[in-house]
DNA sequence: GTGCGATGTATCGGTCCGATACATCGCGGC
DNA sequence: GCCGCGATGTATCGGACCGATACATCGCAC
């Protein structure tokens, strides 16, 4: 998952640890806590022991500054090669059944944006499946096992229930929405450079009408 | 956590491995998938080492029967013990903030009947301040970085802050009906007037922490 | 009688977390 | 002037937990 993550946020610009960190906590804030750097240093050094992303020089902005006044530690800033981004790509081919529990779900989401709409499709009916059967499963509790649990542990049973009912309707409103809308492709930029602000994927923002 | 959660289900009866997984899975399915193997034995097996459970010899339910026909590798039945009763209200009681993440508060609101008002009030205002936190932080994503993030990240965010708002009315409540008395009804429970929330003191004399 | 799914115990490698350590930088206060 | 302090930044270590796997027994259907 953070290799997926890591991978992912590095397309779009080059960056070291700890903004990585912050970037990666902006963006799935939803979904899971901040990640720790017990995990994503080692994560890193791995990712570059197969090549997968490279040390990039630190960009002395206006060139000639500041060389070496103390013999500073400088951060270390991570760019994704041409095999990191196949690997990518394969991640996103292969996303399947262990894509769909919560953590995995959520980090695939969020990035949507450069998944083919044909896989989108795929991994937002496979999540709505596993919470359907969470859903049955937590019914099933509720129903039969009802009178040998105590009454907080019912409570909790029904507030995962509503959480399962509304995350299978917001799912079926995606689905939907992406059945029917254009879904331009985000393409895997080959080698270009820059940070594209492209918002293109017509999406999900079109059901806007929330509660009041 | 599942030291925790072992300890709390003990306490209702023995059990074996396999049986403890699936009281584990109906109370915790709200909130967390099956628990594995992988992580039950190993710590089964570190309970028993500092003595907080114990073997029970698997009871032959009618006594002579069926002593080593084969050389069978039989069920391994735990029960607590008075130290792991103890332990289990030292944990109770020590309920900080690693208590307020998701699983933290789900597997310790599964045994509220087994922990003093007090300290369910403290639980849960502390997971109420974690929440709004985690949605603060989501709306100031969505209010000032939204242009940086695409629309399917944004729409993530925007699940995300509901179900925060959510959980926090949620809470509020729990926590209305906890300083006024009752049960944890919260106001559309199918059951009339609130079943008997009857916590069972555990069993005789082990436990002093408990107030009704 | 044979296959097959539920019951049951167990291990191994790997991912990730939480605590901790340490160093630099910019800033405001004394 | 210089001191603390919070943000920035890199890094490691032990431990919790998962997912895959292995293996054995039991009951039942075919």
């Amino acid at each position: 998952m953070l290799e997926f993550a890591i991978l992912g946020l590095l397309q779009e610009s080059p960056m070291h640890g700890y903004e990585l960190r912050k970037e990666l906590t902006a963006k799935l804030g939803a979904i899971r806590a901040a990640i720790s750097y017990g995990s994503l240093y080692p994560t890193l050094r791995r990712l570059q022991a197969v090549g997968w992303i490279t040390e990039a020089a630190e960009t002395p902005a206006t060139a000639e500054e500041v060389p070496a006044l103390t013999s500073r530690r400088g951060r270390v800033v991570y760019k994704i090669t041409a095999e990191g981004k196949e690997r990518f790509a394969q991640l996103i081919a292969q996303a399947g059944p262990e894509t769909y529990d919560d953590t995995g779900f959520g980090v695939h989401f969020a990035f949507f944006a450069r998944t083919d709409q044909a896989t989108r499709l795929r991994i937002l009916e496979g999540r709505r499946r596993k919470i359907e059967e969470r859903r049955e499963g937590l019914r099933d509790v509720l129903g039969r096992a009802a009178e040998r649990l105590d009454a907080y542990t019912l409570e909790l049973q029904r507030h995962g229930l509503d959480a399962c009912e509304r995350e299978v309707r917001w799912l079926e409103e995606l689905i939907a929405n992406e059945r029917s809308g254009r879904a331009p492709t985000v393409p895997n930029t080959g080698t270009a450079g820059g940070r594209r602000e492209d918002n293109s994927p017509p999406p999900p923002g079109e059901t806007r009408n929330e509660r009041p």
